[in-house]
DNA sequence: TCTACTGTACCGTCTGGTTGGTATAGTAAA
DNA sequence: TTTACTATACCAACCAGACGGTACAGTAGA
């Protein structure tokens, strides 16, 4: 009758019942009576799959990190061998991710999560050193390259906490400007 | 003979004692009992100053808040009256105190805190408006004064959680590119 | 039957917050 | 100067609830 479950399917429920609970309610709210019940699995079932807490969060920073590589990939193919290629697909990621507001609660969580899980930081602190190689490697020159890629870092930095954040046309202006800088490397 | 200390005073070595702790255990060791401990009274004593933990970590806020806008103002008064000048000390400011490690150690867990401490984060984000103002208004061109302001704000976001942050030869060419988009402001 | 998985009941620890009380300093009427 | 009173600053002990994690019996698909 009805298939048992795999374990990557019930490990993929477990993820999203963990991102629900942050978007909604934030960190301090993740228990794991909160993810089982969410999940619709017991307590017991829970840590079957991840023997304790930190692993359960570093789980789900590797799901959300394969999403987010996953779709900058996608797009670093559309643009294809152009000098700044690499940058301009980190750009329209980065902005299409955080301008999803869901997607910007979630992160706001995710990065207060970082403070107490020191390996789920050292995760994203890897992350961050092989897009730089990628930044540094794009066929711009490195510091105005580091220079775009931190305008974007820091337009994700206020859209995630709503630090004020330019608003959508103002923020359209702000991208175009971005990518320009992208295009015309010897413009300073 | 040994003077009460003022409340004024106590308060200030309350606020020492949780910085202490953020920068050195992080925001989960930031206890009521650890801070009591660290500031040299006791928890009842601590109570009495912040009747609960929100209000201690409002205050923790406000304090470190009005260490960087005093440090703000000073910079920009040196800095005059050209355009962009608000903007250059906007980012001076930023720049000097993300450059110390301490400083980045401590705004990690009190970006944290902001998480779990809406009225906090609410606190912030009045400032960030409140600069926002200042960089449309620093005489420039609003979508590169922008720009510029998001790229500072990167830098901090990478320096703060040491996301690839650039070496200190590198950030100073960077630093240097910020400031130059605050003089030329036709350059795009 | 074996294995993969689930559910329940429970435990030790920690944490924010409460309560009731003490010590010191200042003030002001007698 | 004494006495009575108030405000400020602080403390020790305790508590209810929540949390991560464990133990273990049970169950359903292969």
């Amino acid at each position: 009758m009805s298939q048992r479950r795999t374990a990557v399917e019930t490990r993929e429920m477990i993820f999203e019942a963990c991102s629900n609970i942050l978007r909604r309610d934030g960190l301090a709210s993740l228990t794991l009576d909160a993810v089982a019940e969410a999940a619709g699995l017991s307590k017991g079932g829970l840590l079957y799959h991840f023997p304790s807490k930190v692993a359960l969060i570093e789980g789900l920073f590797e799901y959300h990190n394969d999403i987010f590589e996953l779709r900058l990939q996608e797009l670093a193919a559309a643009e294809g061998d152009d000098p700044g290629a690499w940058l301009r697909a980190y750009a329209k990621a980065s902005v299409e991710q955080i301008t999803d507001p869901d997607c910007a609660s979630l992160y706001v969580s995710l990065f207060a999560a970082e403070e107490r899980y020191a390996s789920a930081h050292q995760l994203m602190r890897q992350k961050y050193v092989r897009w730089q190689q990628q930044v540094e490697v794009s066929g711009l020159d490195p510091a105005l390259a580091t220079l775009v890629r931190l305008a974007v870092d820091g337009l994700w930095f206020a859209e995630m906490h709503r630090y004020a954040p330019p608003l959508s046309e103002r923020r359209e202006i702000i991208v175009d400007l971005i990518l320009q800088l992208t295009k015309n490397s010897d413009i300073l």
